[in-house]
DNA sequence: GAAAGTAGTTCCCTTTTGGAAACTACAATA
DNA sequence: TATTGTAGTTTCCAAAAGGGAACTACTTTC
């Protein structure tokens, strides 16, 4: 009887939660997903724009968001020499693999709910 | 030139948005994922093992966040009749159609790393 | 009788997250 | 010249999240 862990010691586990880890840190935080997905739908979207679609979300949120988003290389920020400066927001290869892993959690977010709501009827 | 959303205002995006929003709301903290993907590895695991288990969790949190998941149905609690008392968590069925998107999230992870390695390898 | 193992809870604290409102700054439009 | 539109930043605040340490409670083993 080993009081030590037997599941998550293993290299490839060991692998998969720092994954995970990383995954989370660049996608933590109400809007990512919001945004990320709004980005892969429509591209190329201006500040405002991009305000308009993300319903609910403020003008710092946004403006963090979007920061930290660029950081990790999920989406590119290009200036435009108009009268009043454009900006355009765009999805990034990078950020364009995460178009599963939305789709996934979406269906599943989907699929979750009616379970639920079919457990409370039969009761 | 409308100035109202015209991407997310679409009967099937905003389906899309609400399933993500209620997905977060019962995957979000730091450690659901670490949990559930140690119990959809290893079944029946008592609350010293999965402390065991999860590393750098605390006894707090790993309560918390373990009657958050009862909550949503996705593990099941069970009190053994045991001499020191033992409780058995295990994944339920609506927690194991997880199981795709954890391995999504991990596999995406893995080759995000990968990728932002590379780029500053070329650099 | 003391130690260790079961499964937590409670208290107190710091950090992180999120948001509203006001503000900057510039240019075209009415 | 006042308004509207561009794209944000700053300040101030409240709520949520996270964590360490001590504590409960019960039983078996040493």
């Amino acid at each position: 009887m080993r009081k030590k862990a037997q599941i998550n010691e293993t290299p490839i586990c060991q692998l998969r939660m720092q994954a995970i880890s990383d995954a989370m840190s660049v996608l933590s935080g109400k809007w990512k997903f919001h945004i990320l997905g709004t980005l892969i739908e429509g591209n190329k979207l201006g500040f405002m724009d991009l305000l308009r679609e993300v319903n609910g979300i403020g003008t710092k949120m946004l403006s963090k968001e979007l920061q930290d988003l660029e950081v990790n290389q999920l989406i590119s920020r290009k200036v435009l020499d108009t009268k009043p400066i454009t900006v355009e927001y765009a999805i990034t290869e990078n950020g364009r693999t995460l178009s599963p892993l939305i789709d996934e959690l979406a269906n599943w977010g989907i699929a979750y709910r009616a379970s639920i709501l079919n457990k409370n009827t039969n009761d």
